[in-house]
RNA sequence: GGACGCGUAGCUCAGUCUGGUUAGAGCGCUACCUUGACACGGUAGAGGUCGUUGGUUCGACUCCAAUCGCGUCCACCA
């Protein structure tokens, strides 16, 4: 037997017992185990990125869950993996080759990926081991990565497929074009932030010379691309001017004024230039009036030669100069006031996005949206919180055709050839060897990759190996639950829903929890530039994993945000101390002859410690079941600290000292309990606990380790019921009003005095109040108690007593009881009226009116003891 | 413009869905205690008219409405 050190040292615990699990396979799934099979996969961090709170959140709720459903009897699976991040990753790599001198054009393309491919490999093990450090129970045998070539073939399928269907086409449309990472985005990879700017007013005079019109805009530039100025139909300020030509400022450009309803007769003048290669709406308005479409701002933001020999080439925001001064040259501006408005960047890059049209690649997603949103409605998916039902639903039924193309090197290529012969366009899973149509054997692949999220919609069903109908897909998908951020939720869970639903015709997870925003102490957001960041690496190197872990999970409110403080953790901290103090005095009391299989012996305090465990468990069962994960993590820790250890363990103090083996087999059966119901929030210390305590102890086929043992709710120990229930909590009152009188009339807490109570049933406690109240001798008599040199305190059906003459303070004493005697007026004042009144006894709920009732009479009863005493008179108990 | 979340003790947060005792926790604070599990500890305390105003109800921190303050998302303004 070990001894146990006076802290727990988690520093030394925590790689040991990693390697301890991993070696004994304990995190892998038994699909020949004929347990029922739960799962969950795990959003694949970005291999650009290293682990933050937000990460370890979700995985400390993932290992909760898999650890509690693995110990409950489940065959549970927890697939981790890592996303090759595409954008993200590229950007990072390009930035390094920049920091060489070198751009990517420098390199070939097989080159530049192989880089990427070095990268990758040596960030995915950091992650890894990140993931090891926080205790997380994932199947490493089972690890993805999404551009792995099995998921590779994946994503090939459900492309040639939906291309075939006719839900994946490639043409020209409107893009926001990222002109530095020199690629097309998804509309949510737009970000928009706000920006001081300037609302040029400019002059386009008519072509009749009968003087001008004004229109405002934030970018002149675009000017050069106009092709129509547009009023509101029936703004009659402009009517006359309708089908009249402008001459286009800086241009030898006629361009008409049309009418369109979209334009705001209020905004402005009222008159909106129309530039359709450069801004959507302007777009869309010119298809409906048949206006052409003129680009003059190319793929590398500078201006093209539509833009006229005097403006190509240059950059749009020195052109934007350039125009400016040349309009205000020819007098032709009106005005420049001052204007805040939205510039849309990448999130990524952060560039200024140009809207351009190009060819891309785009899906249709409205049919899979639809049943993506069936699925939530009809409940076959649960939110948690339920609230983001509604933004799910707003989102899907406006969603918008997914630009799915980027011009990125890395990533899945896109599964499409062109024949250099014949031009015509191929879709396969493989190369095709030569042209179907003319048989040209030369045939060239798309250069563009896909979307990120692509790979990221199919991961539910990818990691098993889809499209080959294999064991795990069949077994495993859907899974139970999905724990994401919500800044996710377009991204990643709607799109996986709609995979799910298009190519497993299931729902890929039956519920999805959305995890809250990690914050700093004050509530703040965490950020680099304001220096408040939070480091979960640092935090477990400070307090341990199961400090972080219990943190995060004690204060994983479902949709609240989490505050994590330095304070917070050293709770925890203290929290496993504690626990593993507790556990440390039991083992330094047992004798090798005291095990988990030997019949228990049953006191007061057992009966009453199994209540309380039994209850806790439940609840705290329920609330994991309901991702109240900090509902439970409270729950198992008042547990632990107030019922367990200041309140089971100081009475059992004697027995553990000198009590027999069945007396302290029934601690050690407790202390088991605990450890099995802690250790998915803290497997750490609980498992190293474990070892030091219950090695040599465990009935024959026990597992060893604790993470293979299970949730102890179906212990036998605690189907034993029996004992008054009420009495432990009176001893606790009685002892608490013992020590008040002490401290009330400050009695130095180490001096013994003689005490009395006349609640004859506690009198088995006797020794306990003895020592834990320091007291000379603790006697039980029937009847009034009061006499002038004790001082009294009154409790629930009885009274406690300290003799104490000459010490006595009675003008305090007095005083004490007074105050408690007019709180107790007041309140039985009030529940009288209640009581009295006749709309609440005809209205009320019968449970209601009678516990009102009940309470009444028990204040009653206290009042009347509390009045007994102050008469100082006899008192009839 | 539309939608959503939050406002409870000095600080950070539970509790509100499902109305009914004296509204809880951690940290901090005050006093005392180094007692053989633990000072990463113990005991006793102080501290809140639950943002504001109305309404519903026998009864409101809880439900409804309005309002103020903070925050988030979506859409869009040339």
């Amino acid at each position: 037997m070990r001894e146990m050190d006076k802290a727990f040292d988690f520093k030394t615990a925590q790689a040991r017992w990693y390697e301890r699990w991993e070696l004994a396979k304990v995190f892998e799934a038994k699909p020949e185990s004929g347990k029922q099979p739960w799962s969950i996969v795990i959003p694949p961090p970005n291999i650009t990125g290293s682990l933050h709170m937000g990460h370890a959140l979700v995985y400390t709720l993932h290992d909760i869950l898999t650890r509690f459903k693995r110990a409950g009897g489940f065959d549970a699976l927890w697939v981790p993996g890592v996303d090759h991040a595409g954008i993200a990753t590229q950007v990072v790599v390009e930035r390094q080759l920049k920091a060489e001198g070198k751009t990517r054009h420098d390199l070939t393309r097989e080159q530049f990926l192989e880089k990427i491919w070095n990268w990758k490999a040596q960030k995915q093990d950091d992650i890894e081991n990140q993931l090891r450090r926080m205790g997380a129970s994932v199947d490493w045998s089972r690890k993805r990565f999404t551009m792995d070539p099995d998921l590779n073939r994946a994503v090939r399928r459900v492309f040639v497929e939906s291309f075939s269907k006719g839900r994946i086409y490639k043409g020209p449309r409107m893009i926001q074009w990222d002109p530095v990472s020199q690629t097309a985005l998804s509309d949510l990879e737009v970000s928009y932030v706000e920006k001081q700017g300037k609302l040029w007013h400019i002059r386009y005079p008519l072509s009749d010379g009968a003087g001008h019109v004004v229109v405002a805009t934030t970018r002149p530039e675009t000017m050069l691309g106009d092709t129509g100025v547009a009023v509101h139909p029936g703004d009659e300020r402009y009517k006359d001017l309708l089908g009249k030509k402008l001459r286009l400022p800086l241009t030898d450009r006629l361009i008409p004024v049309v009418a369109d309803d979209f334009v705001d007769p209020q905004f402005g003048t009222g008159c909106v230039k129309l530039t359709p290669a450069h801004d959507p709406n302007d777009l869309a308005a010119a298809k409906r009036l048949n206006l052409e479409s003129i680009t003059v701002i190319g793929f590398d933001a500078k201006m093209t030669a539509n833009a006229g020999t005097k403006y190509k080439g240059l950059d749009r925001f020195e052109a934007r100069k350039r125009v400016i001064e040349d309009l205000e040259s020819l007098g032709l501006i009106e005005k420049i006031e001052d204007y805040t408005h939205q510039v849309s960047v990448s999130q990524r890059s952060g560039a200024p996005l140009e809207p351009l049209v190009s060819t891309q690649w785009f899906m249709d997603v409205k049919d899979a949206a639809k049943a993506s949103l069936e699925a939530v409605k009809s409940g076959k998916i649960k939110f948690t919180p339920q609230h983001w039902e509604n933004v799910w639903e707003h989102w899907l039924n406006n969603i918008q055709d997914w630009c799915i193309s980027r011009q990125l090197v890395w990533g899945h290529r896109i599964p499409a050839w062109t024949c250099d012969s014949c031009e015509k366009l191929h879709v396969e899973m493989e190369a095709p060897s030569k042209c179907a149509a003319c048989g040209h054997t030369a045939l060239t692949q798309d250069q563009d990759t896909l979307d990120t999220w692509f790979s990221s919609a199919l991961w539910p069903f990818s990691v098993f190996g889809w499209p080959e109908k294999t064991e795990d897909l069949k077994r495993y998908y859907p899974t139970n639950v999905l724990i994401t951020s919500y800044d996710i939720l377009f991204f990643w869970v709607a799109r996986m829903v709609m995979a799910g639903l298009t190519w497993m015709n299931e729902v890929p997870f039956k519920a999805v929890y959305f995890n809250s925003l990690v914050r700093d102490e004050h509530g703040q957001k965490m950020s680099k530039t304001k220096g408040n960041v939070v480091d979960p690496i640092q935090s477990m190197d400070d307090f341990g994993t199961d400090a972080l872990r219990f943190s995060l999970a004690i204060m994983a409110a479902p949709g609240t945000d989490i505050s994590i403080s330095k304070s917070r953790l050293e709770a925890s901290r203290n929290f496993c101390n504690k626990l593993w103090n507790a556990a440390r005095f039991v083992q330094m009391n047992l004798t090798e002859n005291v095990t988990l299989d030997i019949a228990p012996e049953f006191g007061e305090a057992e009966y009453w410690m199994t209540g309380r465990i039994r209850e806790c468990l439940a609840d705290a069962a329920r609330a994991i079941e309901q991702f109240r994960f900090h509902e439970a993590a409270e729950t198992l820790y008042h547990l632990v600290w107030d019922d367990f250890c200041s309140t089971y363990i100081e009475l059992a103090k004697v027995n553990l000292q000198n009590g027999s083996t069945e007396q302290k087999a029934a601690i050690l059966r407790f202390l088991d309990i605990l450890l099995r119901a802690l250790h998915p929030f803290v497997p750490f210390v609980t498992e190293e606990i474990h070892e030091a305590v219950m090695n040599g102890r465990l009935p024959s086929g026990e597992p060893s380790l604790l993470a293979e043992r299970s949730w102890p709710e179906n212990d036998p120990i605690l189907k034993i019921e029996g004992g008054n229930s009420a009495l432990i909590p009176k001893f606790q009152e009685a002892l608490s009003n013992i020590l008040r009188l002490k401290a009330g009339n400050s009695i130095d807490p180490a001096r013994r005095v003689p005490a009395l109570c006349n609640l004859p049933e506690l009198s088995p406690f006797s020794e306990a109040f003895k020592s834990l109240a320091k007291l000379e001798s603790m006697n039980f008599q029937t009847g009034d108690l009061t006499s002038p040199t004790r001082a009294i305190a009154v409790i629930e059906g009885g009274l406690v007593a300290l003799e104490l003459a000459g010490v006595k303070d009675p003008a305090l004493e007095k005083a004490k009881l007074e105050k408690e005697r007019d709180k107790l007026t007041q309140e039985i004042q009030s529940l009288k009226a209640r009581l009295n009144n006749p709309d609440f006894l005809s209205k009320a709920a019968q449970k209601a009116i009678e516990a009102q009732q009940q309470l009444a009479s028990e204040k009653e009863a206290k009042l009347n003891v509390v009045l007994g005493v102050l008469g100082g008179g006899r008192h009839e108990q």
